[in-house]
DNA sequence: GAGAATTTGTACGTATGTATG
DNA sequence: ACATACATACGTACAAATTCT
């Protein structure tokens, strides 16, 4: 029952690239073309995974730059 | 009893807003997102919603920019 | 500065699945 | 069986911001 949705699944990974210390405070996340074509799934779904990560203030995303590891000090960078 | 459907709760606060004038022909509805976070309801119960008035001729929607007060004189517009 | 390419933001279109009354 | 309502997930289109050539 209820497998975990792609866009959770995403999430994960990514959150433990963070975690781990495989992406540092303030290096870029892939971009949103690349997590697609990489995992095979939507636009949508790396979006949501994304606002996942957003939403637990893991990361910040800046239009037209990209989305990158919040750096821990920071409130509004 | 038959409660009258959130869709139909929905298409009627935005037909009163239209017919009111609230809402001038060309003038766009709040998009799906705003919507469904307002009413709190499902996308899918927003679509439907905008589908009536479609069908009612009162809106048209254009995809990729929202929909739009319809011009009473415009057939296909 | 101009123009193209990249990246994120927003909006609608469609399909499927689940649950409830 | 059917209508309602939700969530997930695919896609297309257009807009805005930034970066690169």
């Amino acid at each position: 029952m209820d497998p975990t949705p792609l866009y959770e699944q995403l999430a994960d990974i990514l959150r433990r690239m963070i975690t781990a210390g495989e992406l540092q405070p303030r290096s870029p996340l892939p971009s949103e073309s690349y997590l697609q074509q990489e995992h095979g799934v939507s636009r949508g779904t790396v979006r949501m995974a994304m606002r996942v990560l957003r939403e637990e203030g893991l990361v910040v995303t800046i239009t037209g730059r990209g989305t990158f590891v919040r750096v821990p000090e920071s409130e509004g960078e």
